[in-house]
DNA sequence: CGCAGTTGCTTCGAATCCGAAGCACCGTCA
DNA sequence: TGACGGTGCTTCGGATTCGAAGCAACTGCG
């Protein structure tokens, strides 16, 4: 049953438990920031983020889900809230009658503006502050990398739908 | 108010979108995993993980919040059920009387054996298969000083407690 | 056209999560 | 000893999360 992979050597093991620590911590801090400064939950941010960083402001709900790493359903009632709010719209697509664009409003910038530059004051106290030049650009490159790579070989999270007939590799 | 920081340039941007994206990806991968192996959610696993990590196999509620980065309320909901199931313990502490010492069992340990090789395996596929030597070495350098960074100054995460008094800046 | 399979989103139910408040014990100071 | 603030954990209430199931629209094939 096990296929025996080999142990991971101590380096390996320090690399998996800094990678889950560090983000950890920098979530939760990110996300008190958050609160605090908009009332915004850490996903809320990330959505607006992501809208306001597209050129017409909007996207699709399964382009933003899969952006942000986030369950279809759980993305539906985020953009509920955030459509309580003001904070964007959505609207059925032209394109394709089932889809539904979601497109942040003039007040959801204003948000997005609002707590920036904390957000970027907390990084750069928390994050930053303690690396140099060179670890940061490493950081960007040997992460980005990793992510491409679980981007490609989505494990079961971002693949299409468990199929309902019996699965050919089993 | 805003402090104004200096803006984030390309590089602190996509170190922090790859720290975020990589995290999270790889923490969706390994929840299925787990979940599939041993029904365990991550937390769970890091729990376990890290009492199966002492030399006495034991830790207190507090010691195991702030090593997983979780809420009390979360650890001792997560407690419970892990104690239902049979694979830790809780017990007063002799020192503190207030203090609860939680203990891995052996069916604990058993189950944590039935999912590691799974969850190394998965972790070398998904992670370190893109990442060369060199790589997961940066990692755990660069990572394991942002990590050891942020415990140091907890924003207020770990922060002993709120205070009941008045905020003096209101 | 009409059927079958697929995709996009929502609803539903149950599990999980957190902060605030509460309770009990600990340590210090006089 | 007795008061008092601090610490460790749990309970409580409400918000958030996900997967499974459901509904509607799209696409390919004849």
């Amino acid at each position: 049953m096990t296929s025996s992979p080999r142990p991971l050597d101590a380096t390996q093991l320090g690399a998996y438990f800094a990678l889950i620590e560090a983000s950890s911590l920098l979530k939760h801090a990110v996300e008190q920031q958050l609160r605090e400064a908009g009332d915004l939950s850490y996903v809320q941010f990330q959505l607006l983020a992501t809208l306001g960083d597209s050129d017409t402001g909007s996207r699709r709900m399964t382009d933003l889900a899969d952006g942000v790493v986030y369950s279809r359903s759980g993305l539906t009632y985020q953009a509920q809230t955030l459509e309580s709010r003001g904070l964007v719209t959505r609207t059925p697509s032209a394109d394709d009658e089932r889809s539904v664009t979601v497109t942040i409003t003039a007040e959801g910038s204003a948000v997005l503006a609002a707590v920036f530059p904390g957000h970027v004051g907390l990084l750069d106290h928390l994050l930053f502050a303690a690396l140099s030049r060179a670890d940061i650009e490493a950081l960007a490159d040997v992460l980005g990398r990793a992510r491409d790579h679980m981007r490609q070989n989505p494990p079961r999270s971002a693949a299409p739908r468990r199929r309902k007939k019996a699965d050919p590799a089993g």
